[in-house]
DNA sequence: GTCTATACTTGGATAGAC
DNA sequence: GTCTATCCAAGTATAGAC
């Protein structure tokens, strides 16, 4: 259900469901129970009703593995992002909607995976550039959103969207990590609900930045 | 509680370098250098020079020694920063005592260390809550800092401190993964000096805040 | 009481079977 | 072309030597 539904561009049948992507899907799936130090070929293939060896016939490596499967989740994720990103247009809009994607990936689990390798990288440093490029479109289209939400504003000469930007990705990854840590989600919903009584405020401070829905 | 004293509370005789702190130090080094995954009781006994099985008989399992090495660092490096952030007065010579610590912590590797366990700990679910007593301090010492820095704002009505703070470790924790993922630290450089560029700015405007420093 | 040799388990990866 | 049985390295932890 979850399938892009390409045809499968490495060895294996066009029909069906390829092995390739049962592959990637149980590694997705590994990776959120297990993290990344669980997420062993053994693991990956126990979780997918496959045999391990499957993995490196189709993959190389588990590295690689990792990285397809966070290249997956990642793309995927992207499409519900700007979905309902777009559909905000003021600052509370995008406040509200930020939360609501926030609490959806938490539970999810899918901000999990890349938090999950970003943090394997520091073991792992060869991964670290190829993460990194995962990581990009993020950091892009965080730039793009908070481009069009300050735009007119002099906000934007003070805060330029591109060092916002990283700051915001910083701040997800890092409020993931804390989250999980004692399991406990009252310090980022505090945030939110923070955020979201702010956002009006701030909205009324800039009036360069459009207001839809403000009947002037 | 972790470990408080100097004497060696464990087998080992009070003198010189105990075995123990040996141990510590190394897997302190160890986490550094290789990381979470790189920290096994092989590699730590290699960087220490000591057989692998010491850390067993001592501490009882890798887990363990691995949040000693924690609780140790982490308080070694609390000292540090209260004695910065207690020279800072202003908000801007907070947000220069901050950059300094930062650049300070990513050179020694110190954040490093408590970033690999908070990573790790979504694999290893049973280490959360140990973790997390770490944590608290960090906040609590955000918290405080933060309050003080506000105190008589009225700024600290719309931004509780508690919440700042919880926001300030999870921004600190993500840039730390961040970094060291492209070993590109011009993103949070870039960061920190636009702080340093706003904190009077945003100073000038609350009167409330105290402003010791101010001569002209 | 302190430390080492060694057993046992799990993991990544390949050589060869269908 | 697709998948499985199997090998070897690395990991944790204990039973026993100094």
């Amino acid at each position: 259900m979850v399938k892009a539904g390409r045809k499968s561009r490495a060895p294996g049948r066009s029909g069906a469901a390829p092995t390739r992507d049962r592959i990637v899907d149980a590694a997705i799936e590994t990776l959120k129970s297990h993290g990344f130090a669980g997420a062993s070929a053994r693991e990956i293939a126990r979780t997918g009703g496959f045999h391990p060896a499957l993995i490196f016939y189709h993959f190389g490596s588990i590295s690689d593995l990792l990285l397809a499967a966070l290249g997956e989740t990642s793309s995927r994720r992207m499409e519900s992002y700007r979905a309902e990103v777009e559909q905000a247009r003021t600052l509370p809009e995008l406040v509200e909607a930020a939360a609501r994607i926030y609490r959806e990936d938490l539970e999810s689990g899918h901000i999990k995976v890349l938090a999950e390798l970003i943090a394997a990288s520091s073991s792992f440093p060869e991964m670290g550039p190829r993460i990194s490029e995962l990581v990009e479109p993020w950091e892009t289209f965080a730039r793009e959103t908070i481009e069009r939400a300050l735009a007119g504003s002099p906000l934007a000469a003070l805060l330029p969207p591109d060092e916002l930007a990283h700051a915001v990705v910083a701040l997800y990854l890092g409020m993931e990590l804390l989250t999980h840590l004692d399991r406990d989600r009252s310090g980022v919903q505090a945030l939110f609900q923070r955020a979201s009584t702010l956002a009006p405020v701030l909205s009324a401070l800039l009036p360069g930045a459009p207001e839809r829905g403000d009947p002037r």
